[in-house]
DNA sequence: GTTTGATTTAAACAATTGTTTGAAATATGT
DNA sequence: ACATATTTCAAACAATTGTTTAAATCAAAC
C-alpha cells in the first residue's frame, strides 16, 4: 500500500468532507454492485468499470477491495441519504403512546421500501452482512439492534406494568421486529408473488398500519397471557 | 467434462441410491463449507482438502463445481435429513384447527433449531440462496413458498369466513410466516443477544408456542378489523 | 491371471483475481 | 511561468481460481 494518504480524511477549510467525482462514483459503484453480487463475485475490474475510474484509483483512495467495501458499508450518506431511516434512534421520548412508538419502530424497515434503488441496495448490503459477516455486522447487532431491542422491551414491560424483563418480553420484542424485517428479507418473494403490496407509496403506507395493528395484538395477547397465568 | 456417467445416477439393482463414500463426503463437505463460507469463497481444493478425495473426484462425479452445489443443495435427505420439516406439506387436512394449523406451520421454522450442525447449514444456505439466487431459490418460491402461502390464505379465509383473498389477507399471512422466517433469520442475533431462547428443546417449544399465539392473536385482530369496518 | 471397468491420483492448463509499479497527466499554489 | 502536490493511467506482478489431462490404482468378472 502508498504511504501517501489521499485527501479523504482531511481537508483544508470549507467542507468538512469533499469527496472527489472518482471516490464518490466509485462508492456508489461499490454499493451498488456489492449488492448486487456480493463481495466475492464483484472484481475491483467490474468496480473500476462502472465507476469509470483506473483500476488502481481504489487502492489509491481506499487502499485495497476491503476497504472500499467497507467505506461503503459505512458512508451511505456520504452518497445520497436513505440511512437516517434505517433502524432509527429509537430512545423515544416516553410521552409516545405505545402504537406511535411500535409505528415508528416498524417504518423504520417499511419507509425504505419507498425510496429508490440507492436504499434497495443499502438493505441488500444489509442483509449480505448477516450472513457473511465481516465483523461490521457484528458491530451493527452491538450499537443497533441491541438498542432498538433493548428500547422496545423497556416500552413492554412500562406498558404491561410489569418489573422486569424475561423470557417471554424478549420474544415478544423479538417478534415485533420481525414483522418488520421479514418485510425487508423476503422482499423478492413479496415482489413475484404479490407485487402490488409494496408498489406503490400508499400501499406501503397500509401495510405499515396493518403491521402496527398486529404489533399491537401480540402486546394485547401477552397481556392477555399474564393475566390469565395471575 | 468427461462422457463417462459415475454411478450416481442409476445402479444395478439393490438399491435404488448408492453413493460412494467419497461422493458423500463430498456433499456433507460442500453443505458445510457452501453454509459457512458462501459459493464464491469456497474453492474447490478446500472442498476437496475437507472431504478428502482428490481435486477431480469433483468434475468426475458432478461435472463441475456448480454441479457440486446443486446436489448439496437439492440432495439433502441423501445426508442426514432434516429437510422433511424445513417447508412442510401444508395440503393440511381440513381438520385441523386453527391453532393446530398455525402449529404446524410455525414449526417449520422453530423444529430445525432443534437439529444439530447438519441443519444448521441447511438454513444457512436457504437463506444465501435467498439474497444471492443462482435459480434455485426462485424453484423454491414457485414450488414451496408459493403453495404454503396459498394453502396458508386458504385457510385464513376460510377462518374468517371470506369468499376471496383480498390485499389484507395476503399481509396477514405474510406476516404469519414472516413470525418463522425471523426466527432463523436472525438466528445470530438472538445467540448473541439473547442465548437462552433457542437454547433447549423445551426453550424452542416454548418458544414456538408463543409464535402461535401471537399469530392467533394477529388473525383475532384482521376478524376484529373487518368486523367494525362492515 | 487376465481383462474390463470404475475410481483415484498428480500434474498442468488457461483464465481471472487483487495488488503494485512508475510514469504521464492534471490541478494547485506561488 | 514555475514548482509542487494530487490524481490518473497502462502495464505487469504473483497468487489463486476452476477445469482438464492421462497415467496409476483398485475391484470385480470371467
Amino acid at each position: 500500500m502508498r504511504n501517501i494518504e489521499p485527501n479523504l480524511t482531511y481537508l483544508p477549510s470549507k467542507q468538512e468532507f469533499v469527496a472527489s467525482a472518482a471516490q464518490q462514483r466509485l462508492l456508489i459503484a461499490a454499493l451498488r454492485l456489492f449488492a448486487e453480487k456480493g463481495f466475492a463475485n464483484t472484481s475491483i475490474r467490474d468496480l473500476a468499470q462502472d465507476a469509470k475510474v483506473n483500476i488502481s484509483a481504489i487502492s489509491y483512495y481506499f487502499g485495497d477491495k476491503k476497504g472500499l467495501y467497507k467505506a461503503a458499508f459505512t458512508h451511505t450518506h456520504q452518497c445520497g441519504g436513505a440511512d437516517e431511516l434505517w433502524l432509527a434512534d429509537f430512545s423515544a421520548p416516553e410521552s409516545l403512546n405505545l402504537s406511535d412508538f411500535l409505528r415508528k419502530l416498524l417504518q423504520g424497515f417499511t419507509e425504505p421500501l419507498k425510496l429508490g434503488e440507492l436504499a434497495a441496495w443499502r438493505v441488500r448490503l444489509q442483509m449480505r452482512e448477516m450472513i457473511e459477516p465481516t465483523g461490521l455486522w457484528e458491530h451493527e447487532i452491538q450499537f443497533k439492534i441491541a438498542p432498538m431491542l433493548a428500547a422496545l422491551q423497556a416500552r413492554l414491560i412500562k406498558e404491561l406494568q410489569l418489573k422486569a424483563v424475561d423470557d417471554s418480553i424478549r420474544r415478544l420484542a423479538f417478534s415485533i421486529v420481525g414483522l418488520g424485517v421479514h418485510v425487508m428479507v423476503s422482499r423478492d418473494v413479496v415482489t413475484q408473488l404479490m407485487p402490488n403490496l409494496t408498489g406503490s407509496t400508499e400501499a406501503i403506507d397500509s401495510y405499515t398500519e396493518q403491521l402496527v395493528i398486529y404489533a399491537q395484538a401480540m402486546v394485547e395477547s401477552e397481556r392477555l397471557v399474564r393475566s390469565k397465568k395471575l
